[in-house]
DNA sequence: GTTATCACTTTAAACGATTAAAGCAAATGA
DNA sequence: TCATTTGCTTTAATCGTTTAAAGTGATAAC
């Protein structure tokens, strides 16, 4: 195919590459360009089927327009949310999303973002991995504006957006200690990264401002390598105790659908036989026999405020912005009242 | 951030750009460039921490090295499925993605398109939609190398890799009458899509080749813009025949959620009061109190195949490939034996 | 009749890379 | 000794845009 450029254009107007390009960007009028010459080159724009390149724009302006998001892992459903609001907010601003998954890996996050640099992205909206510190402190040198949502590391200061998970999971363990429940299991993965421990610390506090006494085995450390024997080990473990518990509290949704599908398999009863409460939204919770009691994450919000924070950034406007979004406790079936 | 070009390299050693230029790219040997210079470039290239401007690299060459793929909807399963599969098999041949999802509407497919398009991506992996022949027959005009997948249109001869969904629905029709069931309903979108049309062939033409006289109410047409209320009533009125349907098979997993909800609500027991099979996975489906019998796509190789035939594609290889995958049904218990 | 102004249009230098082609010493060959 | 080869380096054009700055011919002002 022969590619169109503005040299094919002015050829067959019969006028300068330089006429061609105000026009075609609007400046027909600040340029002072004839109305017959207007007429023509957009004319012949169409006829031709002309298309920017935005490539050789991008050279020029030393702009992009384009962001770079680079999320944990595609399959969650926090990441599909969140990339649809990210992307409908950049959108407004005439902004393109390039887009890629980490998988929880710190040397995918890596290079994910190295190619996003290459391609000369004006800024990075970042879910980051463990272990990903490095790479954000070398984002500060070069001095790439960008934007962490959903996590961050407290040791370093950024901008970012994310749930308060402490009040979450705090609010959460008091609806179920309001509801009547004595023996509240939490289970996380073992971890480094503070938003997780954050969810620990709202489970542990909201426990002791209750006066509950807190038992070792009710938090169950799950081991993300051997998610689902961890699991079932656990809920073993939390049903045989002296006092069996009574509500299991599930820090992330894979961990709940996990969770859920083995108490399917031991027969155990949700909620009459135990209360069951998940961080997250999964469509599989409405599919369970009784919708699924969850937090659900303010995506849209999240990605918003995001994009606007990086545009802001972009523009030089040297901003520091934390951001603290609260989350909606969706009350279904699966706690006992 | 002061960014670092080959520029700043060369005037840091003291040599030409084009030198560096050569070092970088490991062209040192064949252009006899001196050990000391490759040396020091190398070094200086490490310390001023270059980073090659894809930008400039491709507008040079006249190659991105990416490829621009737009699924019809980011929540779907499907669509996650695809876009990892696509991205891994894009990584190994060294090509970057660029995502955009449609959400089934021929508007935004037709801007994701030119968006990309601009941005100069090598090829097209594209999911049409509903009334995006036009989009399809533009790409041909302008000779831009793209591969269908999922769905095509028959009318448009072009390179597409999709599932057998006549044989699919096939095959699962005739499970189900295997099983035992003789009143079997089929819900399905309406819609001018040959995909979906050939999963009514399939359903129909297994019903006539097992001589299981048809009955119109069993083909249940949704409208996609009410659903739900379709569903519900559908699902009312085949319980509500003279024969009551005993098998209902959904031709998409969004579909099955809805219907399976309602089931649930209406407190029909599956696969006791009725038996369910799905069209694609869903995670819901594992929670269900019995695993859904379902239909799974190879998206994987899909994925592969479609990434694949692009690249012969771009590198000029003019081809025509029409591959048909088959599916695999993956037997859960939501079919009565 | 010269000069200034006006209404347009063109020229040409970027942006940051790639890469033929040309350049330039020193070494080799006749 | 002069020409050629060798080994290495630089020059400069190019990709498709943007955009100051300069150019041009006609009309207006004095």
């Amino acid at each position: 195919m022969k590619k169109i450029g503005l040299k094919d254009i002015a050829e067959h107007v019969g006028v300068s590459i330089a006429l061609v390009s105000y026009v075609l960007n609007g400046q027909a009028e600040i340029k002072q360009v004839s109305k017959e010459n207007t007429q023509k080159i957009k004319a012949a724009a169409q006829l031709l089927n002309y298309r920017p390149n935005q490539i050789a724009k991008s050279l020029k302006m030393l702009k992009t327009y384009t962001i770079g998001l680079v999320v944990a892992d595609i399959n969650y459903r926090f990441s599909t949310g969140i990339t649809r609001a990210i992307e409908a907010e950049a959108k407004k601003a005439n902004y393109t999303v390039l887009f890629g998954s980490s998988n929880e890996n710190a040397d995918s996050f890596a290079e994910l973002i190295n190619v996003l640099i290459n391609r000369q992205v004006d800024g990075l909206i970042l879910v980051p991995v463990e272990d990903s510190q490095s790479q954000i402190t070398m984002l500060q040198k070069a001095e790439i504006p960008f934007v962490l949502i959903d996590r961050n590391f407290p040791e370093i200061p950024t901008n970012h957006i994310a749930l308060n998970n402490y009040r979450a999971a705090y609010t959460a363990t008091e609806y179920l200690i309001k509801q009547g429940h004595k023996q509240i299991a939490f289970f996380n993965y073992i971890t480094t990264m503070f938003h997780l421990h954050e969810r620990n610390r709202g489970y542990l506090e909201a426990l002791r401002d209750h006066h509950i006494n807190f038992n070792q085995h009710w938090l169950q450390q799950i081991n993300s390598n051997n998610r689902i024997g961890d699991i079932e080990q656990g809920i073993d473990t939390l049903f045989n105790l002296k006092e069996p518990c009574d509500a299991m509290f599930f820090a992330t949704d894979t961990l709940a659908i996990n969770g859920l599908k083995y108490l399917n398999k031991i027969k155990a009863k949700v909620p009459q036989d135990i209360s069951v409460l998940s961080f997250d939204e999964s469509e599989a919770f409405e599919l369970f026999y009784c919708p699924v009691t969850h937090l659900r994450q303010p995506v849209e919000a999240m990605g918003q405020a995001a994009v606007n924070t990086l545009l802001e950034l972009i523009n030089h406007n040297k901003i520091s912005k934390q951001l603290s979004l609260e989350s909606d406790l969706i009350i279904g079936q699966s706690c006992r009242e």
